[in-house]
DNA sequence: CGACATATTGATGGTAGTCAAACCTGGTGG
DNA sequence: CCACCAGGTTTGACTACCATCAATATGTCG
């Protein structure tokens, strides 16, 4: 079943030249989406704006207006404590939907960062057609789903930090990103691109970064994973998903 | 302004006799309802199932039905992992909707359980009608601030367990739960029912039993919080909200 | 009262944090 | 071209927080 979902996304690697590839390939991977459907997600994605990295893409309590979608690089949604702490709440890779608010609820209950130079396009105008059902229910669904699986993850990232050690962590979030990676069309086991710092992954993880960079050294002496220049090859998919107990969160009907 | 909160929430003790209390006490904080719509609202919650305390309400990976209002007895959502260890995710108290889906996920991510005996009651009808927010706009705002909320204090979750040290967690905890009791008709500063134990704690905080134990005692000793047979004082809110860096999810417009 | 769950306390060890220094690497400018 | 620098990575030494193991109280419910 994975195996068939990864040679089904197996695409080529020139991500830059289109920028609509993450966006659709994200969306019509939860959802069946009309030609209508496809081609307004193309043409949303193909106007998007440049940011350099570290930009806020908004801040913590902030009214959310304008919900956009990562069409290039990374992305975190974070809080910063009162003394200078910092959690990440997740990662968000391209094809991402962010800063769409709850129903009644406008308020940011995070900030979010760009992590590394990145594109957004602007998605008021899809969120509007999402709301619509009945007119385009291909959206309408792979929107919910899109949300309910970045709230799946979210539980994911409770259980890692409460019940996992670092070890099980590291692994873990290494498993989820190349799966999510997978989908957006780099393939697990071959080297994808891996932009994140080692204390990034450490405010993730709730670890310190000399403990992440142990961890991620013992990972590399038993020959589990590699890492060159900003990508990261997954040498053990299997292995390395045991380790993690990682799931692949189940949205919809167990075999539908 | 916490002040005035509590002081507006300020009821009599007695809910087990009033069952529909909790519910419409908590939907009628995040908006202003119509008279219909609490009446409707008190008709549902007086039709009420007894529960005995361990009872499950579903399972991860089933597919929810049947969407309930607790009210009566908490209850928690929970995963438990390969190896035996349990993460719990969130509290659920009288008032709170446990069980419903996202739209066009039917499928539960997490189990969820009572942790004493219960009541709760069926709100299917409730449900439709929050998905009807021409005829019932009260409604259909409650519903979605009450599960907002329920996200917010998710992201608290993360962030205690990704970023604070266990005093601060436990104290994190404590404080969510007597704002939380508050709300329902429990005076924060006095008595209120904590049937938690601390294995119960030590599962939603990822800590072990014993820490959860010698941590609860360095804040009696530090007379910060009283403990007595099944209830709790939380002697100084605003010390203890403090050490935790507990803040109240923001859900509306700053000031509207 | 007896059986069981829960709470409490002590002793010990390991995982992960902190502090500190060295080492890359890519970028900048003299 | 090379010196320099900043940010990131790597490593070592030491510490502390919290887990684990074990034993004893304290409840609580049949």
């Amino acid at each position: 079943m994975t195996t068939a979902t990864v040679r089904s996304h197996r695409v080529d690697r020139k991500m830059d030249r289109k920028p609509h590839e993450a966006l659709w390939r994200h969306l019509s991977a939860f959802a069946p989406l009309t030609d209508q459907e496809m081609s307004i997600i193309r043409q949303t994605a193909a106007v998007a704006t440049s940011l350099p990295a570290g930009a806020e893409l908004y801040a913590e309590g902030e009214v959310l207006r304008k919900p956009v979608a990562l069409v290039a690089g990374w992305a975190c949604r974070l809080r910063v404590l009162a003394d200078g702490r910092r959690q990440i709440f997740d990662f968000l890779l391209p094809g991402d939907l962010v800063g769409y608010a709850a129903p009644f609820c406008p308020v940011a209950s995070t900030s979010a960062l760009t992590l590394t130079v990145a594109k957004i396009a602007s998605i008021g105008c899809l969120r509007e057609m999402a709301g619509d059902a009945t007119r385009f229910p291909g959206l309408a669904r792979a929107w919910a789903v899109a949300q309910a699986r970045q709230d799946a993850f979210l539980l994911n990232h409770v259980v890692r930090l409460g019940r996992q050690s670092a070890y099980e962590r590291v692994s873990h979030l290494l498993v989820e990103l190349s799966h999510r990676l997978d989908e957006i069309g780099f393939t697990t086991g071959s080297f994808v691109p891996m932009p994140l710092t080692q204390e990034m992954m450490a405010d993730a993880l709730g670890l310190s970064i000399v403990h992440v960079n142990r961890t991620l050294k013992q990972l590399r002496r038993e020959r589990m994973i590699e890492i060159r220049a900003g990508s990261l090859r997954v040498i053990k998919p299997a292995a390395l998903a045991t380790i993690a107990d990682f799931r692949e969160p189940a949205l919809s009907r167990p075999s539908a």
